[in-house]
DNA sequence: TATCAGTTTAGAACGATTCTAATGTATTGA
DNA sequence: TCAATACATTAGAATCGTTCTAAACTGATA
């Protein structure tokens, strides 16, 4: 509500009707993955009519400003993630759905990059089978 | 040429004279990652005249009889890998570039699978800066 | 070599996303 | 406070990768 405002505004994104209530549905403290549609779901279950466009202009404004996460886990819809932090992920094909791994992971064994390029960051994805 | 045939046909597939095409330049020993888009331009530059359609069909035909891997690295197009065991990559989001990691890699600090779920694979990008 | 199941193709259709341009609204500064 | 204006929202059109359709074609088979 009142933070929620301050927080956009932090951001230099005005803190519009939609805005707010999207804000409000995805930094409620419980990380999410969400695509435009599923969002668009949650929103429409709560009579907030926001229109699909907003959606995919507010997805894009909080990613830009570094609120959310893109994921490349499936090539049919992109999936925005709640959790900027650096972590990763189970994914279930069968279910559609991501869980965050928060746990620290090495890999080992890795080769170097290849010349004049640097490790960016490094994603496991863990498939799980049913 | 013969031998592709006979390999098309092992697998299944009628070796038409478009799929003969794509398996000669897919299976030609150098492993490769393309989308419908690269391989198009290829065959383009080759002459071959097969149809965007065509090429569609054909990547899926042979991903389905297990010629090709899908992989899920961009939202925007699929990739399809001819290297179809177990490895990880490089990316470069500049470049669009796939590298692949052949060597073992092992990951730990893993978390337990949540309930009733098992592992099927883990895969490993390595994302590159410059 | 005729038959026919499987294949190719152009173009239409589709679904996710982006764009357009008209309308609406938060901010500003007098 | 309130107009001016810069930024946001929206419906619907456009776009882009991909899939579908249905007509024409071709490799396998008998």
């Amino acid at each position: 509500m009142k933070d929620i405002k301050h927080f956009l505004r932090q951001k230099s994104l005005r803190p519009t009707k939609q805005r707010v209530i999207i804000a409000n549905y995805l930094f409620d403290g419980i990380n999410k993955h969400v695509t435009a549609e599923t969002l668009s779901n949650e929103l429409f279950k709560m009579k907030a009519g926001v229109s699909l466009a907003t959606i995919y202009n507010t997805l894009h404004d909080f990613y830009e400003k570094g609120l959310l996460k893109k994921l490349m886990i499936n090539s049919e819809r992109i999936y925005f993630d709640t959790n900027t932090e650096h972590h990763h992920h189970f994914y279930s094909k069968k279910d559609q759905k991501l869980i965050d791994i928060n746990v620290d992971m090495k890999v080992s064994g890795l080769p170097k990059p290849p010349k004049n390029k640097k490790i960016n960051k490094i994603e496991v994805l863990v498939h799980l089978d049913n």
